[in-house]
DNA sequence: CTGTTAGCGCTTTCAC
DNA sequence: GTGAAAGCGCTAACAG
């Protein structure tokens, strides 16, 4: 070595709580730095079985309806002394191959917002990588999960709702396939019978902002005066309400009242004002990645599942209630 | 090895192009997919001194104003082959630590779409470790990038505005050190000035809707008749056009023209339907890693920039010439 | 075509 | 406190 000591010297300069006097450190540190020397933490790997690396796989879909999830999840990873290794799928499916490669790089955890298949999750399992699912479940019991009451939320709305006239109740789901979106449709429906309000069969579209505005007419169709229009998600509530002003020339919410979910920013901007049920990504995010943490240092056990509390945002997009 | 055979030959058959009979090939397979074995890259990595992995550098903000970027940019990286380490910066700054932290894992390549310092970019030089820049430029001269070309963009902005009447004509920026910014208002400055447009003192805001939104007032006031903004990007000009609708009590683009830059999916909402400069997004990511993967190869030689043209989209904020 | 050997850059015993 | 030696899982050069 440069610094006149051997290599084991430095490598316990380089970590905390070694014994090094204090000549020595500062002599390799002066040497490290004159040779903008930092460990490679690649070989560090091989040794100690952490690589640092976290798996974070996103979807297309997922990436666009929550874009800072991943700026979250990352700085959550990074203030935790990790690194994100990031897979974007085009779309979900089958994401075996995904994971496999994923594993290949031994990272230390996996945090998934795309659907895992069963096949991908029993892969972590022999190779000792926990998994957490962030707004995503699955069959498998014995994978940790994070998410938001999607049901307690489409019941918080509900009850704003029935506050005040609602006229006939129509529901906008999202793709059939989409686990967020039944449970929201299933916690809307709950909450609609509980408090004996009738509603029209559930519509599907595909999340987006333009398919709700396609949706619009249909979902309208075939009934007189006032309605309410149920989203699963702010896109196509948004998409909803364009539609209504200023292709049905229809008002809003005299005419239509509409109701998202997620709050994005949109929601919040003038020309909407977006009554919707706001998803606390932040803490999720924050909560996930503990959560790994944990079972990484093996403090935790897996299997947990976490939900968290979401809250309503009353906007002008829902009629007020006698009160209001 | 419990195949029978050595860990050469295992080796052998995970590597395309290795010489290995047909017969020990199947037997290392099958024993593989038993023992669900894969390679790790990691300690593959250590002797092939290539670890298949592409630092990416995202902060809040560019990942707020383009949240498919770094989508596009995994895919194609995924696409050829290598696997994206995410580094997220909560806002642009200091990236020197961040930069040793990614070379740390010893990255064949970065790509930052934040803006990274001097410091940051010499630290990879000698690590032999390329550096692509995305919408961003550097006064380092052997630095490769890959941007759009703002200054032609706002020139076809104002081509387009002047063949209608304009008004007073504001200019609303984005931050003061905000390079794209700069090059965008200098593009609109030269053009207007060329056009022999006159137009009142640029103002600064922070690229976002509510900046927009509470900095019309200002950018308004001290004028009579019809007026024209150009925002430095579509977020402020949404909210320009929601302050004038609705606190304003302005007709848009009757009393006030507006017109933004970069054509987020809003722009093109019925509520808005905003005249703006599409920035080819996904192509710029596409050749950012292609011309990433060139060096890495060293087919292409570090230093090149490349701009990507932009295209105007003329929607409704904007007022007709004579001709439409 | 296949096995043997050395070694990538580090950490970790174990002497000293 | 510090150095020497072994070894993490792999690939590369060389025999056979």
């Amino acid at each position: 070595m440069l610094s006149g000591v051997s290599q084991s010297t430095v490598s316990r300069v380089f970590r905390e709580g070694a014994p090094v006097s204090k000549t020595t450190r500062k002599k390799v540190e002066a040497a490290a730095a004159a040779l903008n020397y930092s460990p490679n933490q690649i070989a560090r790997s091989l040794i100690t079985q952490r690589t640092g690396l976290i798996g974070v796989v996103i979807t297309d879909p997922s990436n666009r309806a929550y874009p800072d999830v991943l700026f979250y999840l990352g700085q959550e990873i990074q203030e935790s002394g990790g690194r994100m290794l990031v897979v974007a799928l085009p779309r979900d499916g089958e994401t075996a191959g995904a994971t496999r490669e994923i594993l290949a790089y031994h990272v230390d955890g996996i945090i998934s917002s795309a659907i895992l298949d069963d096949a991908s999750i029993e892969m972590c399992v022999p190779a000792h990588v926990p998994v957490v699912l962030f707004n995503r479940s699955t069959s498998n019991a014995n994978t940790s999960t994070v998410g938001c009451d999607q049901h307690a939320g489409m019941e918080l709305l509900v009850q704003h709702m029935a506050a005040a006239p609602t006229g006939r109740v129509s529901l906008l789901a999202g793709p059939e396939w989409a686990p967020v979106s039944k449970d929201r449709m299933q916690g809307a429906v709950y909450a609609l019978t509980r408090c004996g309000i009738e509603f029209a069969p559930v519509m599907h579209s595909d999340y987006t902002f333009e398919g709700g505005r396609q949706s619009t007419r249909a979902l309208l169709s075939g009934a007189d005066g006032p309605q309410t229009v149920i989203c699963a998600n702010d896109a196509m509530a948004l998409g909803v309400m364009d539609a209504c002003r200023f292709e049905l020339g229809l008002r809003v919410p005299e005419d239509v009242a509409v109701t998202g979910f997620d709050d994005i920013p949109q929601a919040d901007w003038p020309s909407y004002r977006l009554t919707t049920i706001r998803q606390p990504v932040r803490r999720m995010a924050k909560a996930t990645v503990r959560m790994l943490m944990e079972l990484i240092e093996g403090t935790a056990s897996s299997g947990e599942r976490r939900l968290l509390m979401p809250e309503l945002r009353v906007r002008a997009s829902s009629r007020e209630g006698p009160a209001g």
